[in-house]
DNA sequence: GTTTTTAAATTGCATATTGCAAGTGACATC
DNA sequence: GATGTCACTTGCAATATGCAATTTAAAAAC
């Protein structure tokens, strides 16, 4: 995979130099879901706007994480999939998502499914 | 806890609100390492500058994230330590420590007692 | 007892990122 | 031919970040 511009060595500030921002992880959280198309990720209730997710979808596809697929011709349409490393995410937002449901106990309680995931 | 003004009730939404920047979880990490005073996370090799860290360590006190101990009068100065909080964001951090070690060789390996807190 | 050092910030300013709204292009449907 | 859908792109204001210099208060050094 693609390494991003590191501050550091240090595993976990490199991993947030991948994802340190407030809206990759949610559309890793869509994929995951089972989300795939740009317009699917529209809908989510955080209301990401287009300008982010274009831009995000470029670069989870620069470091990896996403791949195009297309789905149509006429126009070409894509969908977007995790990759493999993408996918490793997983245990990152299980354990953001224990947190969460621990110290907020107004979020939502995901699906046994996700957390197995 | 103080809840942050958030996106949705997804508790990943909620968390990464609350730290879905490239340099909060840097400074639980160095918490969870033994630092709790502002100029040792300064020597910290990625960097972290002085207005930002002085913006972030605010921000995780309001959040409940952290606590300010007087360590000195005259003049007045303070650590900083996590709460229960703060420290249960361990798991979080070594997911990303997991993530970070497997896509990208070159990155330390933690000690196996911070993989373990 | 004046200067220097230390620790913990604050301030100013240029640059970068985000959020919001509107616009675009290619086709499908009415 | 007009309207709608999907996936973007663009423009611009507001916010956040990065960098460097300055501040404050006391301790330590000379």
């Amino acid at each position: 995979m693609q390494l991003p511009q590191s501050r550091s060595g240090c595993p976990i500030a490199t991993t947030l130099d991948c994802m340190g921002d407030s809206w990759t992880l949610v559309i890793v959280r869509d994929m995951l879901t089972g989300k795939s198309r740009y317009g699917e990720f529209l809908t989510s209730p955080e209301g990401i706007t287009t300008n982010i997710l274009a831009s995000r979808l470029v670069r989870m596809e620069a470091l990896g994480l996403i791949v195009k697929i297309p789905y149509q011709t006429n126009p070409l349409r894509h969908e977007y999939k995790l990759t493999e490393t993408g996918h490793d995410l997983a245990p990152v937002l299980q354990a953001m998502c224990r947190w969460g449901n621990l110290h907020f106990p107004d979020t939502w309680v995901p699906p046994e499914s996700f957390m197995k995931l």
